[in-house]
Order: structure tokens, then C-alpha cells, then sequence
DNA sequence: GTCTATAGGGCGATAGAC
DNA sequence: GTCTATCGCCCTATAGAC
């Protein structure tokens, strides 16, 4: 290498999202990843632990914004109140990335092997939103389930915005917090 | 003599878990489980497509029995009363197994790999418990949200149960979907 | 049952940034 | 000079192909 260009993280995940929507997860190696961004197999795993997080890292920080929002929410809101708020604006800063997150959704449900790293993040979310619920006046077993189902929620309503970019998310984010509420009385 | 001992599977799955517990899962390979059992690597993933389903493939058919409970359950019962009644009974019958749960917990709680293998399955159970809840009168969505949450008391209720022995199931599963249910509204 | 590709990582050398 | 990112070499274990 003549000189160093610069963000080698960004450019093996750009690289890494061509070649998965190119050929799939399973056909690309983590060599061929490295070739196209110009570096290394061992500098790939110095900065992702593993194959599947390059495809996680990437993309807005929407965990930091949820926690951000909650943060901000008034509180006087109760914790399903507040979950649902801190969510509902977190998705609303995903619209600009529609082309994106509809790849990635692809990508995704095609390959188990990334679907588990996702329910494992999606666990992790929740747990950090909820230990934030907790901060409110609320128990510990509330501040999980309202996590939980808010969630829930989030991914019901985000796959129906999907499919409906034109609907108002915070509306479906309201119609779906009803339907989970009837489902469970 | 027989050419082989019997229930290759079984003792593949007896050694697996007798060495994870004693180094953990990660400093085992699967050729010592082999060799422990008296195989080889290559029979190993003749039985076990890989390392992690060794850990999920014993012990009692769960969600075979809940969806058998959930088939014998009165139709009359709405989809989350149906879902409560299938998980408490199955729960009911991991009873003789609390030991082995107990040390399967503890494996589990330490290894990443095998939580996210772990939240996939209870993803996969989720679904295939909606799927026979939809064949009540309730809508797709509800079947979903009714699984998802019976599912979340489950694992609450069922954590409890570990550490108090002596309480009743099937009233911590009531009383626990009551804390879920004031979480939401 | 053997043979091979790939994931993942330890260690040390080196190249560039400061 | 120091500090850090990248690289080259080599190894093990998983997993699948033949």
C-alpha cells in the first residue's frame, strides 16, 4: 500500500453489503470482503469480531437513538408509553435509509446464520431499554415487558411500513400497540 | 457384542454436555465429544448438523407438548388463555428434569453462541404456536402477539420457578401474565 | 473415512500518522 | 522518536465435499 485510505471499517462493510446482495451471505468469504475493499483478511477481524457483525455495524445507531429519546421523554409518561414514543421517533429517523433497510430485511431473512445475530442484538435492545425503563418509577418486571412489547410492536408496524412507505409510522406504531393490547386481554 | 454400542446420539449428547460443563462449551472440541463417546468427528455431524444443536437436541420435547396441549385445549379459550394453558401444562412436565434445566441454564447464561442458537428456536417455537393459534377464529396479527407474549411469561414465570422450587406453576404462569398485562396498558 | 475450504485468532514485522 | 493500523505467517477447529 502505497498510502493508507482512509475509514477501512466503512469501506469492508460497503464492500461487504455489495457482494451479500450480490451473491448471498454464505457464498462470500471473508477474503474476497477484504480483496474488494483493498485490505486483509486479518485486517477485517481486527475490526469485526466476527463474519456476521459487518453486516450489523453499519448503518444509523438506532439503539443510541432510542436511548437518547427515552432520555428525553417526559416523565410523567408511563414505561409502555415512554418505550413506544422513544421508538416510534427512532423509526421515524430510518425513513431516508428505506432502499437500505428494505436490502438488509432481504439479506436477512435469508439466511438464518444473520437472523440469529439479529434476535441476539434485538435481546440486547431490549435489555438496555429495559434497565432505562427501570429508571422510571417502574419494577423491574414491568420495565421488561414493556420493553419487550414494545419491540414487538416496533417490528410489527416497521415491516407494515415496509410494505406501506406511504402510511404514517406513528399511526401504525398507535393501531399496532392496540392490536398487541386486545391480543393479550 | 454388538460391532457398535447402541444410541450413538445419545451418547454424543451425554458427553457433549458432561464436558461443557466441566471447561465450558467453547474450550470443548467436537472431537473430544467424539472420542469421549467412542466416535468419530464424522459421526458427530452425521447426528448434529453442528456443534451448538448438540446442546438443544436432548432432553424433553417441549414444544411437541405444547402444541399438543394447545391442540387439546377448548376451542372455546381466546388465543392467549390457549397459549397460557399449553405453556403452563408443558412446563409442568420439565418438572422431573429441573436439575438438568437448572445446569442447561447455567451453560447457556455463559455462552453467546448458544443464546443466540437458543433465541432462534424460541423464535422458531413462536411462530409454529402462532401458526396453531391462527387456526382459532383470531387474525394473523393477534395469533403473533398472543405467542410472543405467553412465550415472555413463560420464561419469566419458568426463571422464577428455578429459584423458588416449592411455588405452584401454574399460579406464578396467572400471575405473571397479570404483571405483563398491567406493563402494556 | 479422508481431504479441503473457511472462520477465527496469536504473534510479530512494518508502514504510515503524529 | 511514539503510537497505531495494517499485514504476513501459521495454526486450530468447524464444516462440508469427495
Amino acid at each position: 500500500m502505497a498510502r493508507w485510505e482512509p475509514d477501512a471499517r466503512g469501506r469492508l462493510q460497503q464492500a461487504a453489503m455489495q457482494l451479500f446482495r450480490e451473491r448471498g451471505y454464505a457464498d462470500v468469504t471473508v477474503a474476497e470482503i477484504a480483496d474488494r475493499a483493498g485490505l486483509t483478511k486479518r485486517t477485517f477481524f481486527n475490526h469485526f469480531a466476527d463474519k456476521r457483525e459487518v453486516f450489523f455495524d453499519n448503518g444509523p445507531a438506532f439503539g443510541q437513538n432510542v436511548l437518547k429519546y427515552l432520555a428525553e421523554a417526559d416523565p410523567g409518561l408511563g414505561a409502555i408509553d415512554a418505550a413506544m414514543l422513544a421508538l416510534t421517533r427512532a423509526g421515524l429517523d430510518l425513513a431516508p435509509y428505506y432502499e437500505f433497510g428494505k436490502a438488509r430485511l432481504e439479506i436477512l431473512a435469508a439466511t438464518p446464520e444473520l437472523r440469529e445475530r439479529d434476535l441476539i442484538k434485538t435481546a440486547g435492545l431490549a435489555t438496555v431499554l429495559a434497565e432505562a425503563l427501570e429508571r422510571r418509577e417502574v419494577s423491574s418486571r414491568e420495565a421488561v415487558f414493556a420493553a419487550q412489547a414494545a419491540l414487538s410492536v416496533f417490528s410489527a408496524a416497521a415491516a407494515e411500513w415496509i410494505s406501506h412507505p406511504e402510511a404514517d409510522f406513528p399511526d401504525l406504531m398507535r393501531q399496532t400497540l392496540a392490536e398487541l393490547r386486545s391480543a393479550v386481554l
